[in-house]
DNA sequence: CAGTTTGTTCAGCTATTCTGAACACTCATC
DNA sequence: GATGAGTGTTCAGAATAGCTGAACAAACTG
C-alpha cells in the first residue's frame, strides 16, 4: 500500500456537503499532519485535477470528479453486475432466476439463468414482454412507481386473469403494492401460471432508484415448503448487487426522509 | 508536486467510457511502470475508494467518484443559483440547456436540462470534457481569459475541425473572441455538430469574475427563425443568474476600466 | 501600519516507494 | 489432465521520494 496515496484519500474524504472547502491550515490541523505536508498533497490533487483552487486558496473538489462520476455511472450496467450473483443462486438453489426491468409499463426479462444446468447463459425467453400485475418482479417494479401512473398502465392494459389466484381488481392490486413496497419483497402465488410460485426483490442503484427486479421461481410444492429460505435468498442478492451499483441504504433512507416519504 | 500523487493522476486519466476497465497489466504496459508499480498503485487507490476492484482482479472507478462529483454539484453556489433560472428557460423553450465551466483550458458542463422533459434531473452527460474553441460555452468563457494564456491552450489541444463552420485558425480565434467578450454573448453556428447552434452568455459572481456560461442548443432551422430571442432569452437568465450571485453591472464597469481594458 | 493569519518554499534526514524476479492462479489449448 | 501463456500478487534490497520545521511572502484585520 503506497501511504502516499492513502493520505491522499484521508485528504479527499475531509470534503464533503457540509466542508466543501479546506484550506492548508485546515487540513493540517484536522489530519494532524505539518503545514508543509498538508500543502503538498493539496497541490498535488490540484494537479491531477482532483481538487481545484479557487480564490483565497481554498481547495475545492475539482471537475475532473463529475467526470469520473459520470463515467462510473454510464459504464456500469445493472446486468453485468447481476450476472455474478445470479449465477451464485442459480448454483445454490437449482432454481430459475429472473432478472427484469420496466419499460414502457411492462415487464420485460433483462436476464435469465435455468437452475438445471449450473451456468446456462440463456438467451432464450429474453426481452419477453409480459404483464406486470401477476408476476413477482412485476409487482417489485411497479411498487415503486407513482400508483396514478400505475393505474393508468393498468386500465390501459387490463389485468386478464390467468389462473384463480390472478390479481384483477384495481383496489386489491393497490393494496398489494403498497404492501409489496414496505416490505421489500413480492410473491407470486399461482397468479400467472398454475403451480409455479415465484419470489421477488427489487435492485437499487447508486440514486436509490430501483432499477430492477430479480426473481426465482420454483414449483408451488417445493415453495410453500421453504418460502422463507427462498425469500431471505433473494433479498440477499439483490442487496449484494445493490450495493455492486453503489447504493447505501443509509443514503438511501436520509433521501427517502429528505423527499417526505 | 509528490510524485506519487502524480502517478496516481495518471493511472486515473486511463478510465474513460470506452476503457472502464484496466488490469494491472494493462496500466504497466500502457505507462511504462512495473507490474508491481502499477499494482500498487491499482490497490491503493481501490484501498481509498477511487477504484474498485471487481472479479478477475480487473479494475474500475470507484463509487466514491459519484459521491465527490454528487459534493461538486450540491456545493457550488452557482449551480444551485442557476437550477431554477434554467429550469424556466426549458421549461419556456422545450430546448436543451447547459451549464459550463472552464477547467484547465478545457469545457466542463457542469449541469444539463433536456428540453423535452420539462424538469428533468439529468445527471447524464455531466462532466463531459470537449474542447472549448468549437462551442458557444467555449467561446464565452474563453473570452474571459487572457489570450496569451488562450493562445497556449490552443496550441497545446490543437483546434480540431468537426464541421466546415469550425474555426480552425488561432488568428481568426481570436477576433472572434474579442467580439464575443465585447458584445456579452456567443453563437455556434454549426461549429461543433451539424444542424446544432447554440448561443450563450456568461455568468457573473459577486467579484465580477465569469464563473460559468449558460446556452442553449437548438437545431439549426428553428434557430436561424429566431436568432434573436433566443439570444435575449438566455443573456436575460444570465443576469438574472449573476444578480442572484450578487453581481453589480456598475461595479463590473468601474473594475473594466481600472484594470484598463 | 503593525500584527496575525494565510499559503508557499527549501534542504537535509528518514523512511518510503520502486524494482525485478519468484509466486499463485485462471484459462485455453493440446 | 497436463501444459503454457496469461493474469494478479508478494517480497527483499536498493534507491529515491516524501517528511519535516523553520523561514518566507502575501493577504487580511484591527
Amino acid at each position: 500500500m503506497l501511504n502516499t496515496v492513502l493520505k491522499a484519500g484521508q485528504v479527499l474524504d475531509l470534503f464533503d456537503k457540509q466542508n466543501p472547502e479546506w484550506g492548508v491550515s485546515d487540513v493540517a490541523t484536522e489530519l494532524n499532519i505539518p503545514k508543509s505536508s498538508a500543502h503538498s498533497l493539496l497541490a498535488s490533487l490540484a494537479q491531477i485535477g482532483l481538487l481545484r483552487h479557487g480564490e483565497g486558496g481554498r481547495y475545492r473538489l475539482g471537475w475532473k470528479m463529475l467526470n469520473f462520476g459520470q463515467i462510473v455511472i454510464d459504464t456500469t450496467e445493472f446486468r453485468v453486475e447481476s450476472r455474478a450473483v445470479m449465477e451464485q443462486l442459480a448454483a445454490q438453489y437449482r432454481e430459475t432466476i429472473h432478472l427484469a426491468v420496466l419499460d414502457d409499463g411492462v415487464v420485460v426479462y433483462a436476464d435469465k439463468l435455468q437452475g438445471q444446468q449450473a451456468v446456462q447463459v440463456a438467451v432464450t425467453g429474453l426481452g419477453v414482454r409480459l404483464s406486470p400485475h401477476c408476476s413477482a418482479v412485476g409487482k417489485v417494479l411497479l411498487s415503486h412507481q407513482p400508483w396514478p401512473w400505475v393505474r393508468e398502465i393498468m386500465e390501459k392494459q387490463g389485468m386478464p386473469k390467468f389462473t384463480d389466484n390472478t390479481i384483477t381488481d384495481v383496489d386489491r392490486f393497490q393494496e398489494e403494492l403498497l404492501q409489496v413496497r414496505e416490505q421489500g419483497f413480492a410473491y407470486d402465488l399461482e397468479e400467472a401460471v398454475p403451480d409455479l410460485c415465484c419470489v421477488a426483490a427489487p435492485i437499487y442503484d447508486y440514486d436509490s432508484e430501483v432499477v430492477a427486479a430479480l426473481s426465482m421461481s420454483i414449483p408451488a410444492y417445493r415453495f410453500e415448503r421453504a418460502k422463507k429460505e427462498y425469500r431471505a435468498a433473494v433479498i440477499r442478492a439483490c442487496q449484494k448487487i445493490s450495493r455492486n451499483l453503489g447504493y447505501m441504504e443509509f443514503i438511501s433512507s436520509y433521501r427517502k426522509k429528505a423527499a417526505g416519504g
